[in-house]
DNA sequence: AAGTTATATAACTTATTGGTTATATATATC
DNA sequence: GATATATATAACCAATAAGTTATATAACTT
């Protein structure tokens, strides 16, 4: 996943109208009228948000006659994840060698340890 | 995690020099000036980047003389990441509810099924 | 064909973002 | 005390975002 990609997922999770979007496609495909029926905002507005969501690849567009269902999809879901996973494991390992370093030097520094 | 909490991570994570500066971060403390050496960006265009991770929890700030040292967190990642675990589970059992329907209807369907 | 429904697009407004330069503040050093 | 360094703040600019209303387009219904 390129850095424009995960820009594009993060951005789009980052407003509490499109997550609840996906919130609400949990429990299937919706047609707009259908998502925007619960919000305090105009159906345009909702377009807007799905579009968003769209170029993220958080949802997809299908056809049914002049409907155009909306689906939601987990892939870049997953690749944010793993981005976020990735680096709270390297902080962790990091953190971690602190630790034993400080450990180290409580123990009783020697003119091998790396600081003093 | 309240959604505005959400947010601010989400947005703060929406940037690709602010990811790359958490990525410096995991290789542990770091000065702002230390920060902003590799990006070609001023020092207060980093300070404001700085300051929306600090907003979200993404890091903390310290106070060694007139340096102001900046540390990574791990706890609104993980907040985060719980979010969309959580989503990507709800919206998997849905798939599958939708995969078994689909398959019962396949092996030949009866009144009983919820369409048709 | 006329009217209705579902959705998208356009044009506009306001607020926010990401950057800039210039400057202020606080600490360190000579 | 004067100067230098680390960081923050202010004022500004251009681009983007999130909403609006009005309108266009396409498909469905009668």
């Amino acid at each position: 996943m390129s850095p424009a990609d995960l820009d594009a997922t993060f951005i789009a999770l980052a407003d509490p109208t499109r997550r609840a979007i996906l919130a609400r496609l949990a429990s299937g495909e919706q047609t707009v009228m259908e998502l925007a029926a619960p919000f305090a905002m105009s159906q345009p507005a909702i377009s807007k948000h799905l579009k968003v969501l769209e170029h993220a690849g958080l949802v997809t567009r299908g056809r049914d006659g002049q409907k155009r269902p909306v689906r939601a999809q987990t892939e870049p879901l997953k690749a944010a994840t793993s981005w976020m996973d990735d680096y709270v494991r390297a902080l962790e390992a990091s953190y971690q060698r602190l630790d034993s370093l400080l450990e180290a030097l409580q123990a009783g520094p020697t003119s091998n340890d790396p600081i003093n």
